[in-house]
DNA sequence: TCTGGGGTCCTAGGACCC
DNA sequence: TCTGGGGTCCTAGGACCC
């Protein structure tokens, strides 16, 4: 029988915050989304204060009034700090499932105490990284999530770790936790659930698996042997090949003219197209969509369209074609969008495409021209080489972020310079640029 | 002015094939 | 009683995750 660690960050982007600047820490917070519309990460603080996922237009007096501090979300801060975590992560086990941007499953099958080994665990990254985490250790992955959220929880065991591994406590803990919370159950089935009287996951647990499985499905079924200490869920050590990409995002403000459209459909197929190839990947299609603002009373309109490509393709220009074809397919002019997207989908191989003798392009010079593409990109900053039809980088339809983190110089004020480890790891050049 | 962005998996039903 | 049956592929929609 294996045993997982699931090690999670506690408020992660709100932690790197107060990484870089300390003035932050001890104090309630939040990072905002894109757009600065929302709240997406709060710190323990700010939730002690009943804070939640809140949209920041209309809470922000309340939180000035509460001393609550406010940052616009800084990606290229959090992936480093994110591989920083991971790296460090991988000196404890080489079975390493990196499961989001913030928490990765370990097999840490026959260490001789578990719980200390999650204590070593959870020292190593604060003292390397900064980062506090918790940390949940059970034999399958759904108890290891369980855990974890206890850990988070407890107010007993202040440790922030639990190990669920042969415990004479785990029924206890199965009672504790709500339907709801547990890893796989979400809104929907929680309420179904609890509807049929099952209302922790101790009853998760015990319930009839054919009923789970008539009445619900396999993932169900699934999440309640795990529960039951059945391992169903094996670690994925290798990051699946992605099967679709997407770019959107909210406008700076309504948009209603097709010409500006244009940009940001240009923009959004550009990031699509250059994610695609970093994964060295080619699509076969792509879909593109249009929102109008669904918290306004106005007339709404949610438009969408796929289009299909004669043959696979991962070059921005013919992306960025298809997109702009679509987009006149659902254009109407007599609403104000709000948000819009495209994504590439029927992803394969870049490798494996399969050439087409009506192709108008030749296949040479479209390689080098990517190459010289993210290339530029890659060293000057997204955007540096781009298609006409993105229009300018300073077009006011581009999203807000007003409250970002600044740092001003390497590891001034912030605690990298104190981590020698981590120079080590070799990460830290990319956050200074990107910066 | 102003409410996230990016994914995955499963299932049911229809089209189509022999 | 019984109007073929088995199989695949595709898609839309619904659920979930962070």
């Amino acid at each position: 029988m294996p045993v997982f660690a699931l090690v999670d960050c506690n408020s992660f982007y709100c932690s790197c915050e107060e990484l870089i600047n300390p003035k932050l820490k001890g104090r309630p917070g939040v990072v905002l989304s894109n757009n600065d519309g929302m709240a997406v990460a709060i710190n323990r603080l700010a939730k002690e204060l009943g804070i939640g996922l809140d949209a920041f237009h209309l809470n922000r007096s309340k939180w000035d009034s509460m001393g609550v501090w406010y940052r616009s979300s800084n990606y290229p801060l959090y992936a480093e700090m994110s591989g920083r975590v991971m790296s460090t992560l991988k000196t404890f086990s080489p079975l390493v499932e990196l499961y989001s941007v913030d928490e990765a499953f370990l097999d840490i099958t026959g260490v001789q105490d578990y719980e200390a080994y999650g204590r070593l665990i959870k020292q190593t990254i604060e003292q390397w990284c900064g980062i506090p985490v918790s940390v949940g250790i059970a034999r399958t992955k759904t108890l290891a999530k369980l855990a974890n959220h206890l850990a988070k929880k407890s107010k007993k065991n202040r440790s922030g770790v639990i190990s669920l591994v042969d415990s004479p406590y785990m029924e206890a803990a199965l009672k504790r936790v709500p339907v709801q919370s547990v890893w796989g159950v979400g809104y929907r089935w929680g309420e179904r659930l609890r509807h049929n009287g099952i209302l922790t996951a101790h009853d998760l647990a015990m319930a009839n698996r054919n009923w789970l499985l008539k009445k619900f499905n396999v993932v169900l079924t699934r999440t309640a042997l795990e529960l039951g200490g059945t391992f169903c869920l094996p670690l994925n050590l290798h990051p699946p090949t992605s099967k679709s990409i997407m770019h959107s995002m909210s406008f700076g403000r309504l948009l209603t003219e097709l010409k500006e459209l244009r940009q940001v459909l240009s923009t959004y197929a550009a990031a699509s197209a250059e994610k695609m190839r970093r994964e060295e990947l080619a699509c076969t299609w792509v879909y593109v969509f249009l929102e109008t603002n669904r918290f306004r009373d106005e007339p709404q309109y949610n438009p969408w369209i796929k289009l299909q490509l004669p043959h696979a393709t991962d070059f921005t220009p013919e992306i960025t074609e298809y997109a702009l074809h679509g987009l006149e397919d659902i254009y109407k002019d007599d609403y104000r969008y709000n948000k819009g997207g495209v994504l590439v989908h029927g992803l394969i191989p870049a490798g494996e495409r399969q050439t087409n003798m009506f192709d108008p392009w030749d296949r040479e010079k479209v390689a080098r021209i990517n190459q010289a593409l993210d290339g530029v990109n890659s060293i000057f900053g997204p955007g540096t080489m781009r298609l006409g039809s993105q229009g300018f980088r300073n077009s006011n339809w581009r999203t807000r972020a007003n409250h970002l983190s600044s740092i001003t110089a390497p590891g001034k004020g912030s605690e990298f310079q104190h981590n020698p480890r981590m120079v080590e790891l070799g990460q830290s050049v990319p956050l200074y640029r990107s910066l």
